[in-house]
Parts: structure tokens; C-alpha cells; sequence
RNA sequence: GCCCGGAUGGUGGAAUGGUAGACACGAAGGACUUAAAAUCCUUUGGCUUCACGGCUGUGCGGGUUCAAGUCCCGCUUCGGGUACCA
């Protein structure tokens, strides 16, 4: 009987669909464990071969953890809310809900055909109201509450307000936008209005106005790649930075919990380090700066107080609200200038053109420490979001201030001992102080604490820790996202009772924006409560469906709760989760963030929702070409291109196989070459050239999993996307060598099989294949939990090609093999479980353990080494003495031809190991 | 600029500081076959030798060690991330 992966693969996935086999129920009895994939974005292309490396390396490690006795949840799901849906409903007029759902519909015929053990029961997909019914309710409730600093948690905004009614601001300890100071009295005084404008200034989910990209023409908010040397990239219209009430989230709030739990995870190294750079805390000081001939003053941020000596300028942000303040009458008109030139600018120019521009603001402030006259000028080199927007700058230690000094010929003041500052700043933090009064003489570490202390002391400011972590801009103009739950009443917002969840997308003509330059909801009729207060037009971004749908998964048809208690307390949190690093600083951040909120509220049990994280490496796209020769139908093979003027053409990977060109195939793949003629080479065949690079439908190089499943099936697919190279590391797809671990699984069968009979046999088995077994159970357990399975699908096949020489047809060797099998191709370890005699499925088998009793060695072969160069080998018993096997070492014939008559000076015995001689 | 990864045969890659190149692809040769496919066997880093063998070899230059692809220092180079963050 052949090998029928055709035939076999329907057959299980049948079975195991109608037997329910990856159904998952809470159970008590057995240990939870938790395996996630990073659900798709269903998009039009359907799945290529890269996108199932991720999903089955978790698949591995599900089925694995089944095979050990854990009850395994591993769901599946859609994060189907996003823009290229929208652009299809606008250029076709289709509602993007149908396209959704016919690509859903792809991938899972798709995903399907790959023999995944998901749990499909449990699928979720962002863009149905009973989903996105809770992520509207989780809005509200960030609503509802604010940060408290002293607690390090979430609150109830009701319990603020208690005290704004009893003492004011008075030592209140809330995260908030801006540093609001009023008395009980002040605050009980206010009307509804004035109350619920300040509770936004402190809500975690508010309203604020924020700088944005606008296009007026566009009617729409955009985002920064989507902005060019001042208009769109999309029709070319000019675009503005303007200011604009956006709903966001105080994610920064969470900065300093978001860092310290990444100490309790397992993730990478790098995705750790990257979070932290995100987060970017730094510590330093808020230092005061009173202003020459006025009665004010204002605050910089600074790391480095050690350098207060050399502060010879200061800088504001041109967004500051102080450059209004700091202005003097006769600079007013340049300064006016100056803000004009910036405004026009988009952050992305910005960015890219360094040139250093700045303007005086006519003011001078007076250096706290030394007492001196400092100029105040404004450049947009200083950021309006980070720290004050206002900068002491010292431009002997910092290479921005540095450039600015330059440009406007401002004083530079060297700081440190025997720096060079003619060319360029010093801006290590080392070396001795100097200039710098009770500074002097000390090293810079000993200077920042000094001076520190001193400003505390002082009261010249505070100690202050700031974050670059921002706070996520949460509205989009954009109609295919969740709906927001709120109405306006007098302009301010409200939201709706939750009994209204899920406010659901309303129908609408079109989806652009109105004529009045509102958001497509604009658009939609009766778009209001009952009472008649118009609801929200925005919508939320794709982030939102995606931060809480690992808890959705553990109780994904409960209409009462994001997820019942008990189901969170049994599931808790993900164990293991896999997908690509593009969301170290996004989802990774915004899903960590909506936990710990969650979790603050009572509602989840674990404050880290992705214990362990590991990102599959990408799969790169291998091109292939063809060469033409220069106006000519005439391609040349590539070994002999060098001696024609060529030049190179993508060509179809799937028509090349093993870098040779199907030159039929390719005759129909484009009419244009119906008639080519072909320069070959010696063996008649025509060779291609091939490159890495991005797998893009335009290189032609895009390969579908269904062509390869139809062609090897999906137990080849998955062994040969496992095989191709660690798991981690981003590789090429090459189709090329799949033939490999498709032999694998024939001559796998063929220890089961010959000439139509079944072979395997009841004889005890030899100690030699029990040695070939155990190995490989201790091979295959090692590399699973290492999550090294490149190596596993290599140690299967010098299993089986030890077995085949072996002609080892046991079932008590072969029975455990196939177990240890199932995680990596399921169909045909089902099929050849079945054969074996059993009636269940291999799923629920027991995962085989190593007994190292049959692994021991009677003899070992020692290398035997002179100064570290192997010479020769020696076997000897594996428990011989240290000392035996340097007498017999020595002793040896050849170490005796070798040595030619010298003495060693020295003897390495490693026992089992090596022999080292050193002369 | 900063941070994080890599660099090993024609190719993908393997190697707890202990025989570099496992496993696989490709290639070459052979067996079977009318033929092809499939399957099986042999060889396959480079140089050198009739052969036994020898020399050399993990991006480059140093170092530690009895022993380095692996550890340390200094580079080169290719990916990825991130950025006027004071």
C-alpha cells in the first residue's frame, strides 16, 4: 500500500471534525495550558507560505501538551476590523462586512486544509457585535475610572470626585494631562459642564485635543506616512498640523507597571529591550528657571543636572504655551514668522530635514545655581510632548544643543576635564568636572547625585521620573471599526448604559466622509439616542478589537461578561504565545495595558496576559529569473548570460523547480513568450537565477500552502516549514528540499507497509532499537520544550533511516514512534496509530518517556588529540578509570609513532569524552 | 546615532568549550527498468597524494584555554527595530 497522504489527510480531518476531537471544556482534574497564535487580518491574498510557520510551531506545542496530560485551550480567531477592507468599500461601494466575511472564509479554508487541533467552537472575530459588544464595555469602563499614582492602579472617577467635593486637588496623587490646582470649594461651584471637562483631564479613556495631520480637503485625521512634503499622498491635497478633540487612552499612566512586568515574563531578550526603549523611563530632575525683569518662571526636565554650569541657552518647544509668555515685543514679529514656517511642517519633515532653525524670544532666564542671564530662544529641535517643551541646553555635553550653538554662534562651556569640544559635544557620561563650582573635581556619577541633592535641597525643583511612553490616540475617522458608546450632551461626552451594548455599526450611502467633513458615521441616519443626543461619529482603531481577545477565547458565548470568573480562573492567562515581532510597541503594549486594567477592576486574575512569547522568524520571498537577451525573444540559461547582453526577468517560482525552468509552462504563463527560444545549457535543461527578497506578489515569488498541500500534503508542509531552519530566525522560502522530508514520511511508511501487506510484528524488541527509540525520545522532548524543531524533524528522520537499516518492523518500537510523531504530522500518525490497532486517537495517546537505561554505552570512542588536532580514535569500556584510559592512551601504538620518542608535558583525560595530549 | 540579531560547503542549516559541516537539498556515479517515474547503493568543504595520509578551513584582527564556530576585546558586513526623548 502506498503512501496516500491525499486520502488519509481528508480522512482525519473529517474525523476529527465530527468527533469533535479539539473540543475544550473547563476540567478541574487536569492542568490548564494556554496556546495563542496572533489572530490573522482575513486580507484579500489569502495565506501564503509564511504565514503558517507561527501557527504550526503552536500547534506542535499544543498537541504536545495534550500528549502530557494538560487540557489544552488553543483557539482561533479573526482581527477583522481594518482599513484595506474600508478602501475596498470605497472603491467598490461593498459593504465591508461581505468582503470580511468571504476572506474569513478563504483563510479557514485555508487553515483547514494544514490539519490545526484549534478549538473552533471558540472563534472569535472583532468586527461581530457580540464581540465588539465588550470591547465598548471595556471603553466605558476606562471611562469610569482614573490612575491613582499612590495605589499604582485604576479607580473608580467617582471616588475622585469625592474628594475634589471634600478637599480639592489637594494632595491628590492622580495621573492626569495637565497639573489642575482648585479647591473643594472651587470645584463644588462649577457647573456639570465645567466638572465633567475637568474629569476628562483625569479619566483613562478621555477626550483631549491633541496635534493631528488634517486635510481639509480629505476631511480626515492622517497619519504620518500617509502625509508627504505637506499634502497627501492620496490625491495630493495640502495638509495641516491642527489641533483636534480625539478620544485616547492613558496607557502612560501604566508606564512604570508596564516596565517592571516585564521582569516576570519569559519573553525574548530583544522584544523585552525593545519594550523598554518604548516605555523609556528616565530619571532626572524638573529644575526651575526664574525669568529676567518678570514675575515668572517655568520648568525644564533634565537627566543631567550635573551640567547646570554649562547651560549657556535655553530652548522652547514652538508649540509651547510659554512662547507666548516669553516673547518680547520686538522679537514678536520674527518669532510669529518662525512658528508660521514650523506649523506647515509635518512631524515627518521635520524629521527628515535636520537643518537648525530656530528664533531669540527676546527674554533671558536666570540660572538657579550660577545666577547668570541665559537666552531664551524657540526651535523645533524641542519636542512639546516630552518632559516641559522647554530645554536648559548645554552645548558642550549634547550634540543637539551643540549644532544649535553652532549655527547661532552661542557660547560653549566644556564641563568635563581634557574634553574636546572644537568639533564636536562630549556626551559620555564620564570624567571629572571642572567649571562648575561645588561640582568641581568630582566624576560625573557623583556630580548627577550631587547636584541632584542639591536641588532638592534648594527647593530648586524636584526629582522627577518621566516616560516616553505616550498616550494612545483612540479615534479614527474611519467607518469599519467598533463604534464608540458615546453621546454628547452640551458637547461633552457620555456614555451610553451598558443594557445599549453592543452599539452596533449603523448602514450608510457611502463610505467617505460627509460634505460637512465629518466621519463616515456622518452619514448614518438616526444616528442618536432616544433622547435625541447625537452619539459619537468617530470610530475606534485596529488596536482596540485586538487587546483583551485572549480573554474572549476562554468564554468566548457568555453575553454577560467579557469572561465569567470562574472560566478566567481556570484559563487565567496565555502560557505560550507566537506571532511575528511588528508588535513589539503596539498590540504587545496596548494588550499588556488593557489587562492591567482589567485586572485592577477585579475582573481578570493575572496582572501579565502572555506568560511566555516567542516570535517566529519571517519567511522571505526566493525569486527566480530568467534571462533576456536584449531585444530579443531569445532567453539564455544562467551559467551562459555572461556572454550576451541580458537583462533579467521575475519569473513564476511555481513553473521552476529546483532552479530549472518548465519552459512549457512558462511558453503559457505569458503570452509574451509563446514564442521564445531558449540558449541552453550542456545537460538541455535552463537554469535560473534566483535572489531573496520580500515574498510579493509583484516578484512573482508568492507560494500558496494549498499547492504545496495538494502536491505533498499537509504532514509535508508542516515538517518541511519546521525543517527549513530555526523557528526564530527569518529565512527564505525555497520549495526546493521539500522533497526530503516528503521521502521522510514515505520510508516512515514503508517500516509499516510492503507491497500492499501490513508488516509490523509483536517480536520483543532488540536493545539496539530500543537504544534508536529512547534516543529519539529524548532528542524530540528536549527539542520540543526548546522549541528547537528544525533539529526534531532531523532527529525523525535519523530515526527512521536507523530503523529502515535496522529493518526493524516492532510494533513496541514503532508505536511509541508514532506518538512522538503526532504533533508534528498528525494525519499520518493518526492513520498509522490506527493501523497498529488502536480505536482513539492518537491525541489523547501518552506522550512516550525516555528511559536512559537503554541509552547507556558499553564502549566509548575516545578522540585521541595532540596539542588539540585529533589523530586518531580509541574505543574503550565507557567506565574506565581516568587514570586506565591515559595509561592505555599512552600506551597505544599509534600515540607511541606519534609522540616519536618526546614526553608529554601534560595529559587531558575528559571521561567519555576526549583524550588530550599536549607535547 | 542608539538598541537587538546574524555571518559555518553549491544551498537550507547542525554542533552542553571537547572529532566542524549532523539532517536535508542539489550534484556526480551506479543498481533496478524497454523507458520514465519511484526506490535503493556510493561519493560529495578546499588543496594535495596512485594510495595510506597530510595540510587547510566556521566574516576579519587580537586574546583566554590543554582545547574556541562557541568565551573576551577590537573591527568589517548584512538584516531588523527605533530615534531630535533633553
Amino acid at each position: 500500500m502506498e503512501y496516500n497522504f491525499r486520502e488519509i489527510e481528508q480522512k482525519w480531518q473529517a474525523y476529527w471534525k465530527n468527533n469533535h476531537i479539539y473540543k475544550t471544556e473547563i476540567d478541574l482534574d487536569k492542568p490548564k495550558y494556554y496556546v495563542l497564535d496572533m489572530f490573522p487580518y482575513p486580507s484579500g491574498a489569502g495565506l501564503h507560505v509564511g504565514h503558517p510557520l507561527g501557527y504550526i510551531a503552536s500547534d506542535i506545542f499544543s498537541r504536545y501538551k495534550r500528549l502530557q496530560g494538560f487540557n489544552v485551550l488553543h483557539p482561533m480567531g479573526y482581527d477583522a476590523f481594518g482599513l484595506p477592507a474600508e478602501q475596498y468599500a470605497i472603491q467598490t461601494g461593498q459593504h465591508p462586512a461581505v468582503t470580511t466575511k468571504k476572506n474569513i472564509a478563504r483563510y479557514r479554508e485555508q487553515l483547514d486544509k494544514i490539519g490545526f487541533c484549534y478549538d473552533w467552537n471558540r472563534e472569535i472575530r472583532t468586527c461581530e457585535p457580540d464581540y465588539y459588544k465588550w470591547t465598548q464595555w471595556a471603553f466605558i469602563q476606562m471611562f469610569n475610572h482614573y490612575f491613582n499614582k499612590q495605589l499604582q492602579k485604576a479607580q473608580p472617577i467617582e471616588s475622585l470626585v469625592k474628594v475634589f467635593e471634600t478637599v480639592g486637588t489637594e494632595g491628590i496623587q492622580a495621573a492626569c494631562s495637565d497639573e489642575l490646582q482648585f479647591t473643594a470649594q472651587e470645584w463644588n461651584s462649577k457647573t456639570e459642564k465645567e466638572q465633567q471637562e475637568i474629569l476628562l483631564n483625569y479619566r483613562i479613556a478621555y477626550l483631549a485635543d491633541l496635534k493631528v495631520n488634517w486635510c481639509p480637503e480629505l476631511g480626515t485625521v492622517l497619519a504620518n506616512d500617509e502625509v508627504s512634503e505637506g499634502v497627501s499622498v492620496r490625491g495630493g491635497y495640502p495638509v495641516e498640523q491642527r489641533v483636534m478633540r480625539q478620544w485616547s487612552l492613558r496607557v502612560s499612566a501604566y508606564a512604570q507597571r508596564l516596565l517592571d512586568g516585564l521582569n516576570t515574563i519569559e519573553w525574548t531578550d530583544s522584544l523585552t529591550e525593545t519594550q523598554k526603549n518604548w516605555i523609556g523611563r528616565s530619571e532626572g530632575a524638573e529644575l526651575r528657571f526664574d525669568i529676567k525683569d518678570q514675575d515668572f518662571n517655568f520648568e525644564v526636565f533634565t537627566t543631567r543636572a550635573d551640567t547646570i554650569y554649562g547651560v549657556t541657552f535655553m530652548v522652547l518647544a514652538p508649540e509651547s504655551e510659554l512662547v507666548k509668555q516669553l516673547t518680547t515685543p520686538e522679537q514678536a514679529e520674527e518669532v510669529a514668522d518662525y512658528l508660521d514656517a514650523t506649523k506647515k511642517r509635518t512631524e515627518r519633515e521635520r524629521l527628515a530635514d535636520r537643518r537648525v532653525t530656530g528664533v531669540f524670544s527676546g527674554s533671558y532666564a536666570i540660572n538657579p545655581v550660577s545666577g547668570t542671564e541665559i537666552p531664551i530662544w524657540i526651535s523645533d529641535y524641542v519636542l512639546s510632548g516630552y518632559g516641559t517643551g522647554a530645554i536648559m541646553a548645554v552645548p558642550a555635553h549634547d550634540s543637539r544643543d551643540y549644532a544649535f550653538a553652532k549655527h547661532f554662534n552661542l557660547p560653549i562651556i566644556p564641563l568635563i576635564e581634557g574634553c574636546d569640544v572644537s568639533l564636536e559635544s562630549f556626551d559620555a557620561k564620564e570624567g571629572i568636572m571642572m567649571n562648575s563650582g561645588f561640582l568641581n573635581g568630582l566624576s560625573v556619577k557623583q556630580a548627577i547625585a550631587k547636584a541632584k541633592a542639591y536641588i532638592s535641597e534648594k527647593n530648586l525643583g524636584r526629582l522627577k521620573v518621566n516616560f516616553r511612553l505616550r498616550d494612545a490616540i483612540f479615534s479614527r475617522q474611519r467607518y469599519w471599526g467598533e463604534p464608540f458608546p458615546v453621546y454628547y450632551k452640551d458637547n461633552m461626552p457620555y456614555m451610553l448604559d451598558e443594557s445599549r451594548l453592543p452599539l452596533e455599526l449603523p448602514k450608510i450611502d457611502k463610505y467617505l466622509p460627509t460634505e460637512k467633513g465629518e466621519p463616515p458615521l456622518g452619514r448614518a441616519k438616526e444616528w442618536h439616542t432616544e433622547d435625541n443626543f447625537p452619539l459619537e461619529l468617530c470610530t475606534m482603531p485596529g488596536f482596540a478589537g485586538s487587546s483583551a481577545y485572549y480573554l474572549r477565547y476562554m468564554d468566548p458565548k457568555n453575553d454577560k461578561a467579557l469572561v465569567s470568573p470562574e472560566a478566567n480562573q481556570y484559563w487565567r492567562n496565555v502560557d505560550l504565545y507566537i506571532g511575528g515581532t511588528e508588535h513589539a510597541t503596539g498590540h504587545l503594549i496596548y494588550s499588556r495595558f488593557w489587562n492591567k486594567f482589567l485586572f485592577d477592576l477585579g475582573l481578570v486574575c493575572e496582572d501579565e496576559p502572555f506568560k511566555k512569547l516567542i516570535n517566529q522568524g519571517m519567511i522571505q520571498g526566493r525569486s527566480n529569473f530568467v534571462y533576456r537577451i536584449k531585444n530579443s525573444n531569445t532567453f539564455v540559461s544562467l551559467n551562459l548570460k555572461n556572454q550576451y547582453e541580458t537583462t533579467p526577468i521575475h519569473v513564476d517560482v511555481n513553473i521552476v523547480s529546483n532552479d530549472m525552468l518548465d519552459i512549457e509552462q512558462f511558453k503559457n504563463w505569458n503570452p509574451e513568450y509563446k514564442n521564445a527560444e531558449f540558449i541552453l545549457e550542456n545537460d538541455v535543461k535552463y537554469h535560473c537565477g534566483w535572489v531573496v527578497e520580500k515574498m510579493s506578489k509583484s516578484m512573482y515569488n508568492v507560494v500558496n500552502p494549498d499547492d504545496i498541500v495538494g502536491k505533498y500534503g499537509a504532514d509535508t508542509l508542516r515538517l518541511y516549514e519546521m525543517f527549513l531552519g530555526p523557528l526564530e530566525q527569518s529565512k527564505p522560502w525555497d520549495t526546493n528540499g521539500i522533497d526530503g522530508v516528503h521521502r521522510f514520511l514515505k520510508k516512515l511508511w514503508s517500516l509499516f507497509y510492503k507491497n500492499e501487506s501490513f508488516i509490523v510484528n509483536n517480536e520483543e524488541p532488540s536493545p539496539e532499537e530500543l537504544k534508536v527509540l529512547h534516543k529519539t525520545i529524548k532528542k524530540i522532548t528536549f527539542d520540543i520544550e526548546n522549541f528547537s524543531y528544525n533539529t526534531s524533524v532531523s532527529a525523525f528522520m535519523i530515526c527512521v533511516n536507523e530503523l529502515f537499516a535496522l529493518k526493524c518492523n516492532k510494533k513496541s518500537i514503532l508505536e511509541p514512534l508514532v506518538i512522538l510523531l503526532a504533533p508534528f504530522a498528525p494525519h499520518i500518525a493518526e492513520e498509522l496509530y490506527q493501523a497498529l490497532g488502536n480505536t482513539v486517537t492518537v491525541c489523547d495517546a501518552v506522550f512516550p518517556v525516555c528511559n536512559e537505561e537503554y541509552l547507556k554505552e558499553s564502549k566509548v570512542k575516545y578522540p585521541i588529540s595532540f596539542n588539540g588536532k585529533v589523530r586518531f580514535t580509541l574505543e574503550l569500556p565507557a567506565d574506565m578509570r581516568k587514570e586506565d584510559v591515559e595509561e592505555t592512551a599512552l600506551a597505544n601504538e599509534q600515540t607511541l609513532k606519534l609522540l616519536d620518542g618526546k614526553v608529554p608535558k601534560k595529559i587531558i583525560v575528559v571521561p567519555g569524552k576526549i583524550v588530550n595530549i599536549v607535547l
